[in-house]
DNA sequence: TTTACATTTGAATAATTATTCAATTATTGT
DNA sequence: ACAATAATTGAATAATTATTCAAATGTAAA
């Protein structure tokens, strides 16, 4: 068995191509908030949410009649989304209206229906 | 205890704004799709394959330097990306050389970028 | 102050998935 | 043909996470 496990074993390929790729990537700290954010809509519940908010601010219950899922699964996944300030909300009432907090959401979903309705 | 597990127990709370929520929202199917998108953007391993092969194209070997993880854990999340072509490769010689097949990946990484750093 | 309803929350469960380990395939050079 | 190296692959493990269930808040009306 070759040594596998070991982080490329031996040889570098192309040291140059490497040092040139490493110099320009962005740290893994900003790597690892943007794979976070992508994690934020990766879930078709939350990203179902995300659109429905796109057309409407709404409350929990009619978010819930709209994806289809329990208000208690809705809640957990707005409470995700909040922390990650995707969403905001407001009280009114016994009601809970939530609405997008972040433009640049809607250019992500914007491009990934361009992707896959192409 | 309330019937929480319900969709919407009882009463929907403004029924034209579902109304119209669900008559502009897409097919669910197509919201899976893009989901599963996202999701391949939502690792940070994938991710940094990704960015890395945004600059240059690359082989196992040097990516798994790059990345910082194993041979068989970065071709592992090649073959997730291949699948979803999102990445296609050539071979030469011993090496498989990986490169970028979609053109959206690089509006959405942007996109990312842009919010991380804000 | 009860009662009803909208929402949140914590714990448990079930499902998904990233990585490791070990073995195998494919290609090149000797 | 044989050895060496690059990459792929399958199975197992460990970690993460979406949903459910049950209970608890918070708010408003009776």
């Amino acid at each position: 068995m070759a040594d596998n496990n070991a982080i490329c074993s031996a040889i570098i390929i192309d040291q140059k191509k490497v040092d040139r790729v490493n110099k320009t990537l962005p740290l893994s700290e900003e790597t690892k908030e943007m794979a976070t954010l992508f994690k934020a809509l990766a879930d078709p519940t939350r990203l179902r949410i995300v659109q429905s908010l796109l057309l409407e601010e709404l409350c929990v219950c009619d978010l819930s009649t709209i994806v289809k899922v329990s208000i208690s699964a809705i809640s957990h996944q707005l409470r995700l989304l909040r922390t990650m300030r995707i969403v905001k909300y407001r009280k009114q009432g016994k009601q809970v209206y939530y609405s997008l907090n972040d433009e640049h959401i809607t250019q992500l979903i914007r491009t990934a229906t361009e992707h896959v309705r192409e």
